[in-house]
DNA sequence: TAGTGGTCTAGACCACCCG
DNA sequence: GGGTGGTCTAGACCACTAT
């Protein structure tokens, strides 16, 4: 007959928080009552309460310092996240096929922008491949990239005519640090060739370098087809 | 003089179990230890263990399952976190000096586009703006932003003349949910005039609204001068 | 149904940092 | 110096899900 009566939740506190921060009940530079205080009004403990605090504030809502207690920030949510899905994923979520394609495999000498971008040693050999991705076969991305194989074991018998490079590497090769870059670059001849549009078009373009601890292991320049939109919602 | 002997946080966890998963001691694909044993391992206690895998979990490292246990992912569906910054702290933190200008303010009625992407009712009001954002008196940022002013007190009144919508906003207006896409688009006469760029010109584009519970609150759409790129590492 | 992670409790000590 | 959050412990019960 009577509600049931349970005990508060990490989520339900999060909840009455935001609800509160929302609601102008604790406005924004407001302080917020102390964890104590808080778990005793819930009749909850200071580690759930906490649990609830801290994931707040890795949302960006509030911040939390030791002695002054925590505060409601003005400029909430300062951080977008997008997730970085498998190429292959992106396009048949959509319920496209995917289908992929190599354009070009050799090993050179790494030019001098690229050593001096991933500090590499003169005339260090590196593996140059371009490839195409395509979804219903309509051109969706056009990836250009240089492997490092002293850094990456067997990916000189590597055959990349099958299996994508991103594919291969994930397989083979842990990263532990990665940089990404968003931009919008022109179409040059080579690119407006391969994604079917005009020279001179806007595309945007990510540039991927990754690291296994201080050693570069590769870099990927992805030009997207006309159209491409990268979306989050939060 | 013999090292002081101490407890394993839950971060030195992760980092041990991070190493591993880098080191192919737990391959991907591979199942860890269920939480016990490695609580048992560390001396620690599954409570803290827990907070080690929770985490790695959330950064995309290793996938959770009841009963089935902790398996390590062979593709780090690692998520991209960029900062949002206030745009004045995103040209103040280069040391570049910030200045905001107005281009126009006026109230009118909704453009159909605006309107069905928004979902508001026929020949509703609402205020439309353009301005511009300098580094050092180059062209950084043109801004052109749409205001529902039902959702948002005092709109009408405002005087964005000095105060730059965005700041304006986010000091007035709590929003619970915000979509934020990215593309590269054309830069037509006006964007090129501002941006003082040729016409045509690749653009870095942001369009981000904004919403409060179901309430549509603002469209903003942020056209960024030609070299401009969005950097994040992990 | 049994094994694994998910969460909560009650209590403790500590690290940081503001005043 | 003292107040606040940061973290750890030891134990318990629960929810999910593979088998």
């Amino acid at each position: 007959m009577k509600p049931t009566r349970t005990t508060l939740s990490y989520r339900d506190i999060k909840k009455v928080v935001l609800d509160r921060i929302h609601g102008s009940i604790w406005p924004p530079d407001s302080l917020l009552p102390t964890e104590t205080e808080l778990a005793e009004e819930f009749s909850s403990t200071r580690t759930t309460v906490n649990r609830a605090l801290r994931e707040l504030a890795e949302e960006g809502f509030i911040e939390r310092r030791r002695k002054s207690g925590t505060r409601v920030l003005n400029t909430p949510i300062r951080k977008a996240q997008f997730a970085i899905p498998l190429i292959r994923d992106e396009i048949t979520s959509t319920g496209a096929t995917y289908r992929y394609a190599l354009v070009e495999q050799q090993s050179t000498v790494a030019p001098d922008w690229l050593a001096a971008r991933l500090s590499l040693p003169p005339r260090q050999e590196v593996i140059h491949l371009r490839c195409m991705h395509f979804a219903d076969n309509t051109p969706f991305q056009y990836e250009v990239r240089w492997i490092v194989p002293d850094s990456v074991p067997d990916v000189n018998d590597a055959d990349f005519s099958e299996v994508g490079p991103n594919d291969w590497l994930v397989q083979k090769v842990p990263f532990t640090n990665l940089e990404l870059s968003l931009l919008a670059t022109k179409a040059d001849d080579t690119v407006a060739a391969f994604l079917d549009c005009p020279i001179g078009e806007p595309v945007f373009t990510a540039e991927r370098t990754t690291w296994l601890r201080q050693t570069p292991v590769t870099l990927a320049k992805l030009y997207f087809a006309p159209g491409y939109k990268l979306t989050t919602r939060l």
